[in-house]
DNA sequence: CACCAGGGTGGTT
DNA sequence: AACCACCATGGT
């Protein structure tokens, strides 16, 4: 499989640095993680600053909330009976480990389990949880990436996670370019490598072997 | 109208 | 372990 790192190098000519580097706390991007799942960041970035209007993005304040409120400010980002549960579940869970320093001191082995014991948090969520607010090295495993390696391999059948896993891991190892490795392949993806039939001309499709007579130009 | 958006959970086979 | 329905709104 083609090396990550010479993707990697693909998609910053491609695209540019994206620099995502939320800011605002750990907390608000930990909300932020559980906010955007199956929607968009913009639905979730306004569900985020209605939140913040009512002074509901700290885990003391959201934890004692009333969950008919959260739904009102979360409506918008789509399933908000079950994301404004979960948003009370980790603000808890925050207050419960004694605040954000706690967690930050705990080794990144430690942190990740206690992430996947929440309601609504899988692998993706811990990891994502883990670069973006914890500035830790995970390697974010998403749809975009999945796609992108099956394009790039046309293996039969696709890349498992934790291969996917592997191999950015052997490319890049610390946070800051596992950051912004994933942004690049999330814009990437929702630029160019569009689900079909709806894939669009690939910046990088020098690397792209898709097996297709279609395509394979 | 059909499909997609930075998933996760619980139940079934 | 693989597969499925479900959660729900907003944009294209």
């Amino acid at each position: 499989m083609i090396p990550c790192a010479d993707v990697y190098a693909a998609l910053l000519s491609a695209h540019g640095a994206q620099r995502w580097w939320p800011g605002d706390g750990p907390f608000e991007i930990m909300a932020g993680a559980l906010l955007v799942q199956r929607t968009t960041w913009r639905s979730a970035d306004i569900a985020i600053g209605r939140l913040k209007g009512r002074d509901l993005l700290e885990p003391e304040s959201l934890s004692a909330a009333d969950s008919a409120d959260v739904e009102t400010c979360i409506r918008g980002a789509g399933f908000f009976r079950t994301k404004a549960a979960r948003l009370g579940k980790l603000a808890r869970f925050v207050v419960d480990h004694g605040g954000l320093a706690q967690l930050e001191a705990k080794p990144t082995r430690e942190l990740r389990a206690l992430l996947l014991a929440l309601d609504g948090v899988g692998p993706e969520t811990a990891d994502a949880i883990l670069l973006y607010a914890f500035n830790r090295p995970a390697v974010v495993v998403d749809a975009y990436l999945r796609r992108l390696a099956q394009r790039l391999t046309a293996a039969e059948p696709a890349p498992a996670d934790p291969d996917l896993r592997d191999w950015v891991e052997t490319a890049i190892d610390d946070p800051i370019h596992l950051n912004e490795f994933h942004a690049l392949v999330v814009v990437h993806g929702q630029r160019t490598c569009r689900p079909e039939p709806r894939c669009g001309s690939c910046e990088i499709r020098t690397l792209c072997r898709t097996g297709t007579a279609a395509s394979a130009g």
